[in-house]
DNA sequence: CGGTATCGATACCTTTGGTAGCGAAACTGG
DNA sequence: CCAGTTTCGCTACCAAAGGTATCGATACCG
């Protein structure tokens, strides 16, 4: 877990392999008692850890969030026969992925946070939405705002149904939102 | 501005009237420091009152805030020649209403601490969501859910984008947004 | 004038994100 | 085996902020 690749191993004792139990302890608090209660002390309770162990990985609770979600949601999968295909699996998708047990509390807290916490925001931006806007864009060959435009769209939407009501969105309502962005990416071959 | 019109006045001291100056206050503090670093205690203090009064006529910081949203957006202007245009200029009307200063902050900060607080999520759907949902229903003769989608779209997206970038939506932005909603709306005449 | 409710002011409580300091443990190189 | 370095858990602590309690003063009604 600890750098296996390059590079000697720095001097002193190295940093015990926690990360993916605290990962999973931040999920299942979420989930358990929503974003705004689970505050660094329970997350470190149910990891087994001490507070001071998660500040000294991560700068902040947004931070860890941030770093969680990243590791909840692997990589986008690059795949569909056609643009329009390869837009409705991505929406399916991510969708899921926010139905998932705490992921969609996770998400919509830290954007929450992000609101009035502009270095929260660029953290945001830099490791969960660039990467993906990045990948969107070489799949489909589209210019950037027109990138951010969809995903404000497809994620806003999806995280205000879920402010709203504290559920994802039903299976029908992220259809209707396949059914409004697909008229939009109708030209050419997918990326697969 | 308290009570004129029915009912004989209570008893004891009655209630100045600074509920319009609490208003602008809270709308301009945030505007100033973002919605996070607007607390009630400089609320109060631009207002020139006391954090005791201001708890004594709501009941916590997010009911403030949406009085204060309610007092700032007004009534849903039911306009257009058909569904179409009367769809275009509601959109247009929130995008133009979250870009005034301190709107916007103030209506993305609400529904963010509404993320994590049940009773403050129940405040903001039954005073600002549901009469304006009710509005759109009646003018449009939508069934409930259909609305809720495109209230989930629209909201959804102008909230995305400025929670992200902190800045309100472009015009391009916005006219595009118009354009994707546009063609659900497009048949009989519209509510004037 | 008596009853009632609001006013400003102050002090206070609680939660929570985040920090500082400490001794113990784990690892490396000599 | 030992010195050096870094992480570990633990405890104590700080500051900010939402919210409450109390109190004397004030405004209004009958």
């Amino acid at each position: 877990m600890t750098r296996s690749t390059t590079s000697a191993r720095p001097p002193g004792r190295p940093r015990s392999g926690v990360n993916a139990v605290v990962f999973a302890a931040t999920l299942s608090t979420v989930n358990e008692l929503g974003y705004a209660h689970a505050t660094v002390d329970r997350i470190a309770a149910a990891a087994g850890v001490a507070k001071t162990t998660i500040y000294r990985r991560w700068p902040s609770k947004g931070a860890l969030i941030v770093d969680c979600l990243l590791d909840a949601f692997g990589p986008l999968p690059l795949e569909g026969a056609s643009r329009a295909a390869f837009m409705s699996s991505a929406i399916h998708w991510i969708a899921a992925k926010i139905s998932e047990p705490g992921v969609g509390d996770a998400f919509a807290g830290v954007f929450s946070d992000a609101v009035s916490d502009p270095a929260l925001r660029e953290v945001l931006s830099t490791r969960l939405q660039d990467p993906y806007r990045l990948a969107l864009q070489d799949a489909l060959g589209e210019p950037e705002n027109r990138v951010l435009f969809f995903i404000d769209v497809v994620v806003g939407t999806l995280l205000h149904r879920m402010g709203m009501t504290g559920e994802p969105m039903v299976d029908a309502d992220v259809a209707a939102l396949v059914e409004m962005v697909l008229p939009h990416f109708t030209d050419g071959p997918g990326p697969t």
